[in-house]
DNA sequence: TTCAATTTTTAGATATGACTAAATATTAGT
DNA sequence: ACTAATATTTAGTCATATCTAAAAATTGAA
């Protein structure tokens, strides 16, 4: 049973993976979580010794298997506290995050299963960000999604067009964008919108106005496959 | 601000409190949290440092005023985590503790105080204990409460009877129960209603039948005064 | 490819909170 | 009032997690 300590350590490391670095370094875990490098170098062999990442000296770190189920769920118990907030409680966005950020560290398998159902089994937190289920995998997300309603960090592909008009399909060549192009939403913009966005093949990032992520329906290039019965408890 | 482990101890010196005795033994609280005398004794002299708790070697510890509205406080928390698990996320009555029991050491007044409109400012748990408000006094119960509803721990006083016939008073007679007699609701028992009473000018322990509790109006004998407006935030 | 800059780790302290074992104070019983 | 039983504290360790300062490894630039 980890510590709220590994816990934060865990889950800066997957953020930070997300970023798209393949190991992550001592020093960026650091500035993540607000410690010293040396305090996180320690932990970082600590982490090893644990078995939730594989650390090499002076090369940076990589969750594990285990370490990677034990960051989601983490992720997943940070992000249905915020939906709980706002939506029940009537918090303003930008109040619920450090106050999730204490609640997500109440463990019980129970408690979050049953306030996910409480919530109507959420696929996006209020800031557009994909919610974790009881597996440790993102939810699936519906065949066919707007990518202005796609959640961020999953793998997608443009599948289609919603205004199949002239103007908008040489706009859309002017943009580089064809169907059958894998992307991932990497910011949603609270401001009005509009998404950037990484292409898988070119590695380009693009900011992506409202008007064309209404205009594009995307899938998941990868979905996860559907649990229908969650995985036993893990015994550690 | 307290860490979890002190939160702990200040609950079970809270609880020990209630059950009469003036001083508490470090033993008592030792046995309370789980921890060994030597880890209590420790704990009991870092406690009166800040100032919690009045400690006197060999003879135990009493709240301090700040000592016991920070007690007071957690066990606000525990209390309406325990109403919002019950009511809201279906759980049976013997879940909630363990749960809420790491939930209230959540330490966010905006969402204490969010929590109890979303619930209605209950001023009973599911136990039939009382929730303290956000003063950290218990709640006034409204002006003449049937005993079968009054919450716990309360000094209270028998103001008049819903059924005036012969029978009923006639018993009560047989109980020794006269109007104006003071008492406090020890445990309510979940079989049927009946109630642990001790009247304080007696000294007296009762059990009472539903069929009495439910025919006795109560009032508190010292209500706490109306705060209207909550107390500024405390400094530490 | 060598050496200076940067990154990371090690060494050595500190604080909290827990433990066991030993010492000491209080209390009850005669 | 004395002693045996009980309660409590002290002394000495340990584990976690943090820090600063110093040492060592890696990286990058000439």
């Amino acid at each position: 049973m980890p510590t709220v300590s590994v816990e934060n350590y865990l889950k800066a490391i997957l953020h930070l993976e997300k970023e798209g670095t393949d190991r992550v370094s001592t020093n960026s875990v650091a500035e993540k979580v607000g410690a010293t490098p040396a305090s996180t170098s320690a932990m970082m062999a600590r982490l090893g010794d644990r078995g939730w990442v594989e650390y090499e000296r002076y090369y940076g770190v990589r969750l594990t298997e285990k370490g990677h189920r034990m960051a989601m769920d983490i992720l997943r118990r940070h992000r249905l506290w915020e939906c709980f907030l706002l939506d029940h409680l009537g918090f303003e966005w930008d109040q619920v995050h450090d106050i999730a950020e204490e609640l997500e560290h109440v463990d019980s398998k129970e408690l979050i299963n049953r306030l996910d159902a409480f919530l109507g089994f959420p696929k996006l937190d209020p800031h557009g960000d994909a919610i974790p289920g009881p597996n440790g995998r993102f939810r699936s997300i519906a065949a066919r999604t707007l990518l202005a309603e796609a959640p961020r960090n999953l793998d997608l592909v443009v599948v289609g067009v919603v205004d199949g008009g002239d103007a908008f399909l040489r706009h859309l060549g002017v943009l580089g964008i064809a169907l059958g192009m894998r992307l991932t939403v990497l910011e949603r913009h609270v401001f009005d919108g509009s998404l950037h966005v990484r292409f898988a093949e070119s590695d380009d990032l693009q900011l992506l106005a409202p008007s064309v992520c209404e205009r594009l329906w995307v899938d998941q290039s990868n979905p996860a496959p559907v649990i229908l019965f969650p995985e036993p408890e893990s015994t550690d």
